[in-house]
DNA sequence: CTTGACCTTGGATACAACTCCAAGGTTTAT
DNA sequence: ATAAACCTTGGAGTTGTATCCAAGGTCAAG
């Protein structure tokens, strides 16, 4: 049995957070106290901690609320329409993953064709990948000094062709 | 030289986006016709560009805000402050990736547990799960009929044990 | 000269998901 | 018995990213 403040401190939200789910429909306390006070249990503890994984990772709080939702009349469901939901669920969060895998292959791009070295970015191929097409990253190709293997380690084209030591 | 729909039939965004991104600084027209119009120039189209790839790679208007900063200043930035902003959008979207990718665990396991039947929820091993730990799931064991392959075909366990058929 | 498509502005609205505030009631420790 | 720390409510404010609206100005065609 947790006060409010005492659930929040345990699950690292604010007492606000708590009520704003409260009038939202996620996370209702089983009880109050004679003076008004929210009691909640571990039960409702479990609920939160489920709420705020699904939060972590993306999941809107409609979502949530559609997902939780259903327990308040699970003998109106089947379990096919339990499962649905919770394979759209996952459908969703596979678009998701799909989605930031997205990002994370152009950012990817984006970061090894720039040398990260402290010389002007005038030439920066971040800079200039973002100037015309995404499609189409080269190696970037400093017109001043810059043989240095400490900063050619990220540009693998240039190292080799720039300072052949290795062959 | 584009009028501002010309502008944004051009680049698949509204006019009051491109008033958005002029009001917040991101993008300002060239010049303006005698009345007043907004009239952007080849520069302005390839600026706006510049904004929507870098959108496309998952950065937010503030952080467009600072790269194109960058931009009309490349020689006053070196090549590791721009490839600092990718590498920390990088970082965080690694980071949401890792979270995405441990719900849906959790999400396919709880819907491994479910046989997806037609009968009712009421001892759904998902909703079982989401009313205590998410942790602990179980394939579901329901109290009526339930041998019937087409509906345990997702919860191997019980399929095994129940009808054993197979050994 | 009228019509319709386009443009202007400032301000309103939307949505998510909080976050803070004011004004007051309750508990607990000393 | 009083202060500190907690709790209550309703409502307003915040951030990001737009999107919409009203009232009116401009422009080309017929
Ligand atoms: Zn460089
Ligand atoms: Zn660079
Ligand atoms: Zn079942
Ligand atoms: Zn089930």
């Amino acid at each position: 049995m947790y006060r409010i403040g005492e659930l929040a401190q345990l699950c690292e939200v604010k007492t606000d957070t708590l009520r704003f789910y409260e009038k939202h429909g996620l996370l209702s306390p089983s009880s109050r106290t004679d003076s008004g006070y929210r009691i909640y249990t571990e039960n409702d503890a479990e609920r939160l901690r489920f709420i705020l994984r699904a939060k972590a990772v993306g999941f809107t709080l409609a979502e949530i609320t559609e997902l939780l939702s259903i327990e308040l009349d699970k003998s109106n469901w089947a379990c096919a329409d339990v499962k649905g939901l919770v394979d759209d669920k996952l459908a969703n969060v596979e678009a998701k993953i799909a989605e930031l895998n997205h990002f994370q292959l152009s950012l990817q791009r984006l970061s090894q064709a720039c040398c990260g070295g402290p010389e002007s970015a005038e030439h920066c191929s971040i800079l200039e990948a973002l100037e015309s097409s995404t499609d189409n990253i080269r190696c970037e190709n400093h017109s001043h000094t810059h043989d240095d293997v400490q900063f050619t380690k990220n540009c693998q084209n240039k190292a080799v062709s720039k300072n052949s030591k290795e062959k």
